[in-house]
DNA sequence: CGTATCTACGACTCAGCGTAGTACGACGGG
DNA sequence: CCCGTCGTACTACGCTGAGTCGTAGATACG
């Protein structure tokens, strides 16, 4: 599920603005000249894929990341780590053995916090979405 | 660098296997029906990104994973925290958050096992190799 | 009406992966 | 000595995802 270059820039754009932008707004704010129709496709990619909401604004859309870069970066590390197979805690250990001296006081400080949460689910970056689906029919 | 799915069934029998293999025993062990030059392909490719070391045994090559399966899940989880930027404590924290509580437990113990880890590289997974690039006398 | 602005959809390129065929050298049995 | 077997090297083809853009259709506004 990584996301490629300009999903990452487009990403960035979307974390470092106040409130969701238009396809315009992400356009203007990037860098390189791209076409405007590029940065649609790669929102319309990033909302299929469910990193991006879409919410319409009159006729137009405006996108907002889905979740924080943090919990994204928490993901992708979970889909790493679950990758594995069986022997997650060796891998676990592999894992803090190779981190800085900052992130594993970080690690420290985060399992002092959260003693013993049972995996709590974020509704955040779900399953890719396939095509004409329901985003929520409330049950 | 993710791996394929083949690639990942690939490293799975070397992982399994007690010494390196040569093409024709990974081929054997896979389920799958493949062609030989198949599996000697999927092989090389690994070779060439570093994930598996490739040594000669008389006429033949035999292959082994270069880093151990827990060890790559590990380069894969800082691949991702390092995508997310600067604020890496903050997705640290969005991770624990996640993770069961076997898995935090498994943290726990590594990092009282590492209390001042100074970010030691492993020789494994090195660089993507790029044409004739010695392996390195690397102990 | 004409123009600007959006979205929808398709198309093209390039790289990575799965899959395999062919060419060619080394080796051992008749 | 010749041939089939085994193994490697090299090439290739189809598919998918990502980057890039063009065109067509809807719609609002002067």
């Amino acid at each position: 599920m990584a996301l490629g270059e300009l999903e990452r820039a487009v990403m960035a754009q979307l974390w470092a603005a106040p409130g969701p932008l238009t396809v315009r707004e992400v356009h203007d704010r990037l860098e390189r000249e791209l076409a405007y129709t590029t940065v649609m496709t790669v929102l319309g990619r990033l909302a299929k894929k469910g990193v991006v909401r879409q919410e319409r604004d009159g006729k137009a859309y405006r996108y907002a990341a889905a979740s924080t870069r943090e919990q994204l970066a928490a993901s992708l590390m979970l889909d790493a780590l679950g990758d594995v197979g069986e022997d997650r805690t060796a891998a676990l250990v592999a894992f803090v053995d190779r981190v800085g001296p900052e992130e594993a006081a970080a690690l420290r400080a985060a399992l002092r916090d959260a003693p013993a949460p049972a995996a709590r689910p974020l509704p955040e970056v779900p399953e890719p979405r396939v095509d004409g689906e329901d985003t929520g029919p409330g049950s």
